[in-house]
DNA sequence: ACTTGATTAAAACGTGCGTTTGAAACGGTG
DNA sequence: CACCGTTTCAAACGCACGTTTTAATCAAGT
């Protein structure tokens, strides 16, 4: 409720440094790092450098801000990272594996600290009104992506609910490191990891594994099993 | 740090209406649905049928409650669902089957709604102090005895490591589910889910996957590949 | 220069939280 | 019964939160 008067001006989101966006940013990270209850509008505005009222000027209350942060964030990460395109008569297999690097590469990071995909996160373990709208704009474009390269391996031997099934096998593989990083951390030897989980050997494995159950590489003791077709860029992207 | 007057009596838990676990248990739940800042210790209380002053008299403060009650879920949890074991000589594939078939139940409990499950996952996603315990006691044996497993499926042919990163992506395709299983509700069709997603359903595709990748079982194609070695009881358990 | 509307700033309000207090009820033991 | 340690209770405290209010500041428009 609130007076709440003015918002998005002129067509496109504001950029450079107006109050607006620079709420909706420290807002994501504060709501990122803590969670929705335990982040403060205080603390939010003075990590902006606003004052404490301009939250209810802009957004009209906490819950606004929060669901205006989680778009924005998931606007942002989209501009970054750009779904990969191939050129014609790719073999799937290198699609499969830029796709799972590309994945890897957005979940975990390892350029950028992503807060933004911490705060996707916490929507996807606890959906709130922000949820839907994320599935359907973020994540159902990527898994269609996915389920059709599948296909395309599959050769049309498999179902579209055993793709799709398929398809949460390899995205499960990759969201574990990024929901239970921390748990992965525990159970393996920190020597290992520095050595084994890169995020380029990590897609590697997933790549290896999914494409061996598939029937399209060999199976894994075979000598450190790599994709075996020539490979397209290094990091995915087109 | 209040007066914290007693506090575990006679050895063993106390069993069946004392304030004490009615505290722990009703914490467990509303922390589980919550999380910790929206949960107050008021509502506990009241859900636990106590005073205000209760928690603070027997736990101290909120923080040591939030502990004890992921502790006491931990306890109950194991006590509830012991690990399988087997005769000797019973195959490993069987024993993945089982492993696995175990893991789902334990996860996604379809027999009861397992509140326990859902705060020690808080956990895992955000650790705290209770984090390294859980991980140590509870996590840490599982995960040892899938990697035993594997090891007998790869016959010696895998070093640890990569035993490990298999173990990850076994248990990666189950975490998926309990994690997100609301975004992989909006994903999948409703009556693909009822149909497909049963525990029986999802624990068979993930060791169908998981054999085929290892080259222990037909690839995926493979009309609508089952073990397709003699399986163990139909739950699981020993 | 004056007006007008949008934005910023500072201070206060009311609420609900975790926690504390102080005394009442309880249950054995002389 | 009087005593005493333990447990329960109702009420309150102090604080930090989200939000509101009120006034100051600024940028055109005329």
């Amino acid at each position: 409720m609130a007076t709440a008067p003015a918002k998005p001006e002129s067509g496109e989101p504001t950029g450079g440094d107006d109050p607006w966006v620079r709420i909706l940013s420290a807002a994501g990270q504060e709501f990122a790092e803590k969670g929705y209850e335990a982040a403060t509008v205080r603390d939010i505005c003075t990590s902006a450098g606003v004052n404490g009222a301009a939250v209810n000027y802009y957004f009209g209350d906490k819950q606004r801000l929060y669901i205006e942060s989680v778009k924005h964030a998931h606007r942002e990460r989209v501009r970054q990272v750009p779904q990969p395109d191939w050129l014609p008569g790719t073999p799937p297999e290198t699609k499969l594996r830029d796709f799972i690097g590309n994945m890897i590469e957005r979940m975990l990071g390892f350029d950028q600290p992503p807060w933004q995909v911490r705060l996707m996160l916490r929507e996807i373990l606890h959906p709130t009104d922000a949820c839907r709208e994320l599935v359907e704009d973020y994540i159902r474009p990527h898994f269609t992506m996915l389920v059709s390269i599948l296909d395309e391996l599959a050769a049309g031997r498999l179902s579209e609910a055993e793709l799709r099934r398929v398809g949460l096998s390899v995205v499960g593989q990759c969201f574990l490191y990024r929901a239970a990083g921390d748990v992965v951390g525990m159970l393996i030897p920190e020597d290992e990891i520095e050595r084994l989980h890169t995020p380029e050997q990590l897609a590697d494995h997933v790549t290896a594994f999914s494409l061996a159950a598939l029937g399209r590489a060999a199976p894994l003791p075979g000598h450190q099993a790599r994709v075996s077709i020539h490979r397209g860029s290094p990091t995915g992207q087109a």
